[in-house]
DNA sequence: AAATAATGTGTTTATTTTACACATTAAATT
DNA sequence: AATTTAATGTGTAAAATAAACACATTATTT
């Protein structure tokens, strides 16, 4: 061995070359993707399952997920497996974390990275083509298949982290809402009960409700304001948006 | 081909061998991990960078990373990848994001996990032998090799997130440190000035600093306390601490 | 001995958060 | 039709927190 390869190896320094032997042959992972898809309704959270592909695992739910392609970026990869899985096209994902233990998936080494989102219920209809799909409690998951459980539970504590930073909360209603059912919404992400007089201060103090002078229709009892939210207001402010404390 | 399987592929069912046969043969890709090690000296913000291991690349500095091997779990990549290129070991590592775009290694298909962490650059000795590793300002840091500098700006930003979260900043300082080497680390990561006496009424409020009733030696001027960080206290607070509001 | 440049401490004000009560409204009940 | 019911809608006082701000103290340097 010639003294300079030596000394390279010593450094760990590779040629492109070797790089490029390892990233072909030695050193590669099968990669997915899994969607936590949240939604809201009868104002408990839900998270979308489906019944395990493999037969072996029939009798427990997952999370949707699929192999990343190796021409596909990770990202487009998320919007396809939801797409094709749900039929859902118009949904903003976004990354939470990757999970890569050796172990982790029975068909071999599988690394896999979260994505989470938040719909709209009504508005988003599903293509239940796939394996039964099913909004679940989020307070009834347990004992998902594989590493499930995991990923869904740091999600779901990533999603209570972040809708007490940015008003997220809004993607998972109808257009049309009550405080009311605002204030559900995320008593049910934070599984905690709110002051119902601070936390109407409090948003409206934010500025991001549009007053609709519209009413409920079809309540029992009376029928309060319903209001939508002022996503372009939130989008200039967003920057400099700091937190909401409850 | 039978209805059965007809049935199967319009609902994406798969059997375990199919998946064990994506998983072992058509899908797989390199994954690697970045390692982005951020320091404290002369009361600036400093981070860990090497030159890149390739000669086309080797005008810009890198993160320190590596691939993910088959057979090894991420997070355990991490540290190995961390110990094999700068001789550290006892460091805290935790995961940031993944970047998965297809062209973002000119070596093929890599896709990333980010790793970061806090070391304390005084009480941590480098193994120099590798490819020229240093310290860089984190303010002149750009122009980093491949995506590594969008890598590290997502970093930076979580780094700046989540020291006002939780006060994580003590892994980044000396056992002993004054109030004055504590604020000089805020401001540094979050690149902002802070007013002295309510930063001080502030930490000393949070109950975490334990007095060591000594004081600063070979410092021109009046030399302040030196004090140490109750990571025992800290522990046991973690879970229902809320946050640091500057 | 004086000047310097930092440390160390406290108060006042403003803002934000929390706790809490009552009048109003429309539906449901009698 | 009158009453009951169960929600909506509003305001205020107290407490906690954050922000603004000034001066005495101490060790070093000149």
């Amino acid at each position: 061995m010639l003294a300079e390869e030596k000394a390279k190896q010593l450094k760990n320094i590779k040629t492109l070359q070797v790089i490029q032997s390892e990233v072909e042959n030695t050193n590669r992972i099968a990669l997915s993707v899994d969607c936590i898809i949240f939604g809201f309704d009868e104002a408990k959270l839900k998270v979308l399952l489906i019944r395990s592909d493999l037969k072996k695992y029939s009798s427990k739910w997952s999370l949707l997920g699929d192999l990343v392609f190796p021409n596909e970026d990770l990202d487009a990869a998320a919007y396809r497996i939801l797409k094709q899985r749900t039929g859902l096209s118009d949904v903003y994902l976004e990354q939470v974390s990757t999970f890569g233990t050796v172990d982790r998936h029975p068909a071999g080494r599988v690394v896999t990275v979260a994505y989470c989102s938040l719909i709209n219920v009504q508005h988003h209809k599903l293509n239940i083509l796939d394996n039964e799909l099913h909004w679940h409690d989020v307070k009834s998951v347990t004992d998902l298949a594989f590493d499930h459980q995991q990923i869904f539970d740091t999600c779901l504590q990533q999603l209570q982290k972040r809708v007490r930073e940015h008003p997220l909360g809004f993607n998972l209603l109808p257009k049309k809402f009550s405080l009311r059912d605002l204030q559900n919404l995320y008593e049910a992400i934070l599984d905690i009960k709110l002051d119902r007089r601070n936390f109407r201060k409090k948003f409206f103090s934010m500025d991001f409700l549009i007053d609709l002078n519209e009413m409920e229709q079809e309540v029992s009892h009376r029928p309060g304001k319903l209001y939508k939210f002022d996503y372009e207001k939130y989008g200039k402010r967003k920057k400099k948006f700091v937190g909401i404390d409850f």
